[in-house]
DNA sequence: GTCGTTGCAAAGCGTTTGCAGCCTA
DNA sequence: TAGGCTGCAAACGCTTTGCAACGAC
């Protein structure tokens, strides 16, 4: 049985309200300024009950560090501007990627980052 | 100056004979097969020398330790087992990626993690 | 009142570093 | 012989956990 509590419900919204995946350091910093006397482990234990309860999902790109999203967004991907450093969000998905497994090999999921030149960036 | 030492090629062949990205824990194992007394640590400060010297390429995915390969490959991309947890190279790629981005976007690069069940294990 | 939740501090765990001895060139 | 390399153990930083007090229901 889960309880709503101040805490959990202040780091859940510290998530939703964020315009992008925020690290853990970020959500603590953010959720501190509502309630102070926040600590760490109550992140980190409330991040993962989120997670368990579908509300947020983690985003990890190559050697950053963990961040964190609302889980309500649809299947999307990202691209990296490698220009501005921008990250967009991109609601389209390849089709067809089973294909290009080996036989026997099973499909449930994929990641797909995009890096290059976002249109603000290509057009100077 | 960099010497040439028993242990640091030693690694060096562990993971370049690998079929797939190892982990730390797996590249310290294998490599202890052949030198005994070998310590973390050295594993540690030769993937470090190694990278930086263009040998091998660290392969980050989404909530999963840090993996080893050699950077002489082709562009491929990866396929995670859920059930084995082991990494598999897939020589392939998927074509027509650009295609998903926005009008104006450039694409440059991208990464590709695909998800499921290897061979060995959908069969069981 | 029950028992899930919390802050604190300690424990874990993977990685890095200081150091003295070893080994390559 | 110089100085890069190594194993050991301690240090580090991030995450998890034990515990007693707190608070949602």
């Amino acid at each position: 049985m889960r309880r709503d509590t101040q805490r959990r419900e202040a780091i859940r919204n510290t998530i939703l309200e964020a315009q992008r995946p925020l690290t853990i350091s970020e959500i603590f910093e953010l959720t501190r300024q509502k309630i102070e006397g926040i600590g760490i482990a109550t992140v980190y234990r409330s991040l993962k009950t989120l997670q368990e309860d579908g509300v947020i999902v983690p985003v990890n790109f190559s050697g950053q560090p963990v961040r964190w999203e609302g889980a309500d967004k649809c299947h999307h991907h990202h691209f990296l501007c490698l220009s501005c450093n921008k990250l967009y969000e991109i609601p389209s998905c390849p089709e067809g990627l089973a294909r290009i497994l080996p036989e026997g090999f099973d499909l449930e999921d994929h990641d797909l980052l995009l890096r290059g030149r976002c249109n603000a960036c290509a057009g100077k």
